[in-house]
DNA sequence: ACGCAAGTATACCGAACGGTATATACAAAT
DNA sequence: ATTTGTATATACCGTTCGGTATACTTGCGT
């Protein structure tokens, strides 16, 4: 693997865990194995690695949710909707789970002018234009309500699971128009 | 007004404008008008700054949550719905939303250990019981399922909204069970 | 065999960090 | 009138921050 795609996917892993201003440019090239002066050659400064990084973790995201849902057969809206829940249910529930790194993000950098901020903003925009496409493609009547009310619903379940709330009692049709 | 409260007010906006590894003491300090040597007299370290700042905080919303549901006539469990959007709602477009305290707490300290990760899981945990008692007083059926869903569905509202997510377009009887 | 790019190692920069020390000002309480 | 508590101002501590400079080594294409 060449040593740039080390950097990033070191740097996802510590921005994950630690956050963004917790993580020092020394201790991100220490983990990717290399060093400042190497890393500031592919990145030219922090702000900039983490808008790469960020970047990578979206395209990530977006191809673990194509993944997962080619393993379905999705024939009606429900499909969609219980389809999403799981995959987020997985996610929220695995060994490294820390929220969103979208919404960390936005936590950190509240400016919407900053580049992390509008990624993330990017980010999230992509996930509901996706949703509403698959509920397009089954043919579901009010799509839009459709989708965004289970963007909203996922958008809860992931910040939930990371303030801690379990066993949450939840009403498995309340996407149903 | 007593100084000690100045403090924690100032600091709990720049905290939650810039977040919290991003606010220097220094200008904790500056901007409640007095001086570090003064502001540990009182807190003794950042960290529990912090601690009192997100109590301050947490009393700060359940006193308004109650006083503004105070202003309605809750007869059934469409009410308690209805009226946690509508603040929801106030609030997160208000002019100085930067997201919630609480959450963004948790996305600095993924530590489910430190202090501040467990005064936001306190936090949430109050709330969630709050609504849960909600529904109950007015004799709402599957009253746990229906302020959980409810619950949910605010947090992706509030996130929602932070990661500038607009137009949302949702089923306003997404809650009924 | 050679040149050149890529990476390493390390020391260093100024600034800011959290936190402390000392010494002073001032108002209220006794 | 003196004590006491609170706040002030300022200088400083060691550490870490993001970022840079210099010099050395390695690997690969020609």
């Amino acid at each position: 693997m060449k040593l740039r795609d080390t950097i990033l996917q070191k740097s996802y892993e510590l921005f994950y865990k630690q956050g963004f201003h917790d993580s020092g440019v020394e201790l991100l090239a220490k983990q990717a194995g290399t060093t400042k002066r190497t890393l500031y050659a592919h990145f030219g400064n922090k702000e900039r690695l983490i808008e790469e990084v960020l970047k990578y973790r979206h395209q990530m995201f977006m191809d673990q949710l194509k993944d997962y849902l080619d393993g379905f057969e999705i024939k009606e809206a429900a499909d969609v909707a219980t389809c999403y829940l799981t995959f987020l249910k997985n996610w929220t529930s695995s060994e490294d789970f820390y929220g969103c790194m979208f919404i960390n993000a936005c936590a950190e950098y509240s400016d919407a002018g900053s580049s992390p901020h509008q990624i993330a903003k990017h980010h999230k925009t992509e996930v509901r234009k996706w949703l509403f496409d698959k509920f397009e493609q089954v043919g579901a009547k009010n799509a839009r309500q459709k989708s965004d009310t289970l963007f909203v619903f996922g958008e809860g379940i992931i910040v939930a699971a990371q303030t801690g709330q379990e066993a949450l009692k939840l009403d498995p049709l309340f996407w149903q128009v």
